[in-house]
DNA sequence: TATGATAGTTAGTCTAGTCTAACAATTCAG
DNA sequence: CTGAATTGTTAGACTAGACTAACTATCATA
């Protein structure tokens, strides 16, 4: 199960996934305008997915995701939800630009760095005493290109 | 300059560019070798690529970058050094899967992240009091599932 | 220098994914 | 309940990128 997809097939599926929180019904020209596409190529690929099983939708119908299509489509929103908090929040990315970096590497990270990933900001983002230096110190460095010698001090003990 | 290329046409530029690097010429043969693709498919890349003034190449001669081709394929391997070595360095994967993602992502990292992610890595691999606490903090982290609260101890300070 | 091995190319096919133009179904106002 | 507007589909063309099969250069060596 999880089978591979394309770049092109997790999109449309990840454009559905959202059309369906955010509408009660999901229709071609929605993913059409969402997607930047012509509702021609809309149909084409409803008809692959639909023979794979990963939607279901009848002609001039509603679009909707099976079991299946469903679980491939929040693995990819998880990608690209991973992808844009680390960009954004631990790298500083202004929103937009790290929105679009998701959506591009969104289909090519592995479930073991995803994971990992994930952790990390995790750990970045709930650390118990609140926004850590070192995080502080890094906006500095790459704002001022050098670092903040403030900040090194505070950074005390042998080996820390 | 710096035109925008597919995937595959920035993974012959930088095939091309390695294998320059290792051997003193280079060949149709061992692009298809290191690249896993046929030759027909390396003569049709080329082709383009040359159409396009990114590389020389005459018929059943060698092959060589042009500077602008050369330059692309710098762009393409710098942003795979940096992915890889967050992967490998600050996120601790294993070194073979952070190969493999960093060749398929780097097609898709913007001249804005990848410039601060090459900050970020550097950042935290060249602290001047060696390996930060709290990146031992976040290994503990991942491998045991929750917080070494003695490492949480020791970063100390109201707000840090 | 002739010849077999190696290297490279050409021609043609295939798939995925997009597009336009034209047609068909559905829906909604009057 | 009918016709215009909207929505969706079909058919057909195109591109990028890969493949196989068959052909052609080039090279090395006897």
């Amino acid at each position: 199960m999880i089978s591979e997809q394309t770049a092109s097939r997790e999109d449309y599926l990840e454009a559905i996934a959202k059309l369906s929180e955010e509408e009660n019904s999901v229709r071609v020209t929605q993913i059409s305008k969402r997607m930047g596409v012509k509702k021609p190529s809309v149909t084409a690929a409803l008809h692959k997915l639909s023979e794979d099983g990963l939607v279901k939708h009848r002609r001039y119908g509603l679009v909707e995701l099976t079991r299946e299509g469903r679980m491939i489509a929040e693995e990819v929103m998880r990608r690209h939800e991973v992808l844009f908090r680390f960009l954004s929040e631990v790298l500083d990315i202004d929103g937009e630009t790290a929105q679009e970096d998701a959506c591009r590497m969104e289909h090519s990270l592995s479930p073991t760095s995803l994971e990992r990933l994930a952790k990390f900001v995790e750990f970045v983002m709930t650390c118990p005493k609140g926004e850590p230096v070192w995080h502080k110190g890094f906006k500095y460095y790459f704002e001022h290109g050098e670092r903040d010698q403030e900040l090194v001090a505070r950074c005390l003990g042998p080996d820390s």
